[in-house]
RNA sequence: GGCCCCGUGGUCAAGCGGUUAAGACAUCGCCCUUUCACGGCGGUAACAGGAGUUCGAUUCUCCUCGGGGUCACCA
C-alpha cells in the first residue's frame, strides 16, 4: 500500500479555531496510525487577508500541543514550497492546460459587471450563477486579449448537463447536477489561484493522499473532482468532518466567544486536556477511554470512528476533562501552571504547598483561581447571619461564645506551625465537648467572612499568617458583640 | 429559495434486524466531611413523526418535520 500522506491547510487568520484544530488533528493522526506522513501546507492565496505573524502563531501552536509536521514550510520536503503564495507561478499552466483542453476559459467580466447582472437576476428572483458569457469566446480571440493585457480571470467550464460526484468515506456518494453549478473562478484577477483550484493543484501535487477537511466543502467537492477528471488524476480518498457547534444553531465562531485554542490557554486550560476533549468530539474510540494522550490518540485513531452529524462543544464536560487533568499534576507541575494566577490573585507571596493542597481538588481551569481566594486579600464585608450553620450547630450566639474562647487560645500558641494550630483547635473542641463543626464554622466564617471557601479554617489561617488572623478573628467578635 | 448533509436523553456518544437501548458530562438524592470541592453509591432522562420491508425495526427504504452546510475574484 501507498504511504498515507494528510495534510493540515489553515489559513494564516492569526487564531487557531477550535475546529480547525481538530481538523488538523484528525489528518496528523490519520497519517501517524498509518505510519504515514503529515503535511502542513500555508492556505495564503488571499492577499487582502494577510495578517503579519499569523503564521508563526500556526506554527507555534502546532508544535505545542505536538503536531509535529514532517514537511512544511520551515523544514522543507520534496514536494516545496509549502505555502499558497511561494507557488503562485505553478497554478497558471495547469488553469491553461484546462483551457487548451475546453475545461476552463479566460472570462473578461469585471467586477461590476457581474454584480450589475447579478442584482437584476435577483430583481427578477432569479438566483444568480454566472452566465458564462465569456465561454463563447473563441480562443484565439481570449488569447489575444489575454496578451493585450486585458484583466481576466479564468473559470472552469462545468458542462451544463450531467452529473459530478464523488466518494466520502463517511458520507457516501455524493453527486449533484452539473447545471446546479457555477462555473467557478480557477484563477483570480491578480493572478493567484482561488482555494477551489489551489487545493486540487497542491493536493495532487504533494502526493496527498486522504484529503480530510471540514464538511463545508462537501457541496462543493464535486466540482473539484470534474478537475481531477479533466486532468485524467487520481483522486484522493476523502473524508469530510463534522462541524463543530456552539450551540443546535450556531457554529462556534468568534462572535459568540470562546471559539479559539488561544482562548481556552488564556483561561488556564491544560494544551492537553483540550487536545484531549477536542479528539473525542466527532470521534471515538471504540471503547469506554475517555483519557488520552497525543501517543495514545495515534495508537486507538481510526476513521471508522468518527462521526457524521454536528457536535455541539460542551464547555461543562470540557471543564471536568480539564479538571481531572489538573487533579493528575503533580504539586510542582500544578504549581508552576497557577503561578500567574496567583499573581494575578495577589496571593504570590503565600504559601505554594497549602494553596496546591487547597486548590488542585477543586478548580476546573487555573482561571478560577483569583474568584477562588478573593477572601484571601481582602475580607467581605459580611453578615452575622453566616455564623448560623444548622449541621454544626451554630449561630451568632455560639460564634460569639467559641470566637471568645479561641482567640485567647490562639494567642497563647508559641508559633504558627500547621500542626500547632491544628492541634491545638482539635484539643480545644474536644476539650470543650463541642463538635469540631461548631468551633471550626465560626473561625472560617470569621477569617474568611464568606460561606464557601477553598480550604478549611486552618488552611485559611495559615494562608493569612498569624497577625492577619488574629485581627480578622477579632473583628468577627466585634461583629457579634 | 435551489442543491447537499445530518437527526439515539440537556450535551458527547455506543448500537450496525431480536439488547432490561451502554458509558461519560450535566442534573437530582444519599454517604464521607471542617463549608465547598474531591471521592463513593444511587436516581431522573433518549431512538423526531408517519408509512412501508420483515416473523421482528433504533437499525433497511420512502415521505414529512426539524437542524446544519453551500450557492464569493474567502477559505
Amino acid at each position: 500500500m501507498d504511504t498515507v500522506r494528510t495534510r493540515f491547510a489553515p489559513s494564516p487568520t492569526g487564531f487557531m479555531h477550535l475546529g480547525n484544530l481538530r481538523s488538523g488533528l484528525y489528518a496528523y493522526l490519520q497519517a501517524k496510525h498509518n505510519d504515514g506522513v503529515f503535511i502542513l501546507r500555508i492556505e495564503d492565496t488571499d492577499q487582502a487577508r494577510y495578517v503579519e505573524g499569523a503564521v508563526d502563531v500556526i506554527y507555534r501552536i502546532l508544535k505545542d500541543i505536538g503536531l509535529d509536521w514532517d514537511e512544511g514550510p520551515d523544514i522543507g520536503g520534496d514536494f516545496g514550497p509549502y505555502v499558497q503564495s511561494e507557488r503562485k507561478s505553478m497554478y497558471l499552466p495547469y488553469a491553461e492546460e484546462l483551457v487548451k483542453k475546453g475545461k476552463a476559459y479566460y472570462c473578461f467580466c469585471t467586477k461590476e459587471e457581474l454584480e450589475e447582472r447579478k442584482a437584476e437576476a435577483e430583481k427578477e428572483g432569479k438566483v444568480w450563477k454566472y452566465d458564462k458569457r465569456c465561454a463563447s469566446i473563441p480562443y484565439e480571440e481570449a488569447k489575444k486579449r489575454v496578451e493585450a493585457g486585458e484583466p481576466y480571470v479564468i473559470r472552469q467550464n462545468v458542462p451544463e448537463t450531467g452529473e459530478a460526484s464523488f466518494d466520502d468515506v463517511l458520507y457516501g456518494h455524493i453527486q449533484v447536477n452539473c447545471a446546479d453549478l457555477e462555473d467557478m473562478i480557477l484563477i483570480k484577477a491578480d493572478g493567484m489561484p482561488t482555494y477551489n483550484f489551489a487545493n486540487v493543484i497542491d493536493d495532487h501535487t504533494m502526493g496527498i493522499t486522504h484529503v480530510m477537511r471540514g464538511n463545508e466543502y462537501l457541496a462543493s467537492t464535486p466540482k473539484y473532482n470534474l478537475l481531477y477528471e479533466a486532468f485524467g488524476w487520481e483522486k484522493p480518498v476523502y473524508i469530510h468532518l463534522s462541524q463543530i457547534m456552539k450551540d443546535a444553531h450556531r457554529k462556534l465562531s468568534k462572535r459568540y466567544g470562546d471559539a479559539y485554542y488561544e482562548d481556552f490557554l488564556a483561561k488556564g486550560y491544560l494544551k492537553e486536556a483540550i487536545l484531549n476533549y477536542v479528539a473525542l468530539l466527532g470521534w471515538n474510540p471504540g471503547d469506554e477511554r475517555e483519557f488520552f494522550t497525543l501517543p495514545e490518540l495515534v495508537e486507538a485513531f481510526s476513521i471508522e470512528g468518527l462521526s457524521k452529524s454536528p457536535a455541539i462543544f460542551d464547555n461543562d464536560k470540557l471543564n471536568w476533562m480539564n479538571g481531572e487533568y489538573i487533579r493528575r499534576l503533580s504539586p510542582e507541575d500544578f504549581t508552576s501552571h497557577a503561578r500567574p494566577f496567583y499573581a494575578a490573585a495577589g496571593i504570590g507571596h503565600m504559601d505554594e504547598s497549602i494553596l496546591c493542597r487547597i486548590l488542585q481538588q477543586r478548580l476546573q481551569y487555573f482561571g478560577e483561581i483569583p474568584a477562588m481566594v478573593d477572601f484571601l486579600t481582602q475580607l467581605p464585608d459580611y453578615d452575622a447571619e453566616l455564623f448560623t450553620n444548622k449541621k454544626s450547630k451554630t449561630n451568632p450566639e455560639v460564634a460569639r461564645e467559641v470566637l471568645g474562647m479561641v482567640i485567647p487560645f490562639l494567642e497563647s500558641l508559641p508559633d504558627w506551625a500547621e500542626n500547632t494550630v491544628h492541634d491545638a483547635l482539635m484539643n480545644l473542641a474536644a476539650e470543650k465537648g463541642l463538635k469540631n463543626g461548631t468551633l471550626l464554622w465560626p473561625v472560617r466564617i470569621a477569617l474568611a467572612g464568606k460561606q464557601v471557601t477553598p480550604g478549611g479554617a486552618i488552611e485559611i489561617a495559615l494562608l493569612l499568617g498569624r497577625e492577619e488572623s488574629m485581627k480578622r478573628l477579632r473583628a468577627g467578635r466585634e461583629k457579634l458583640a
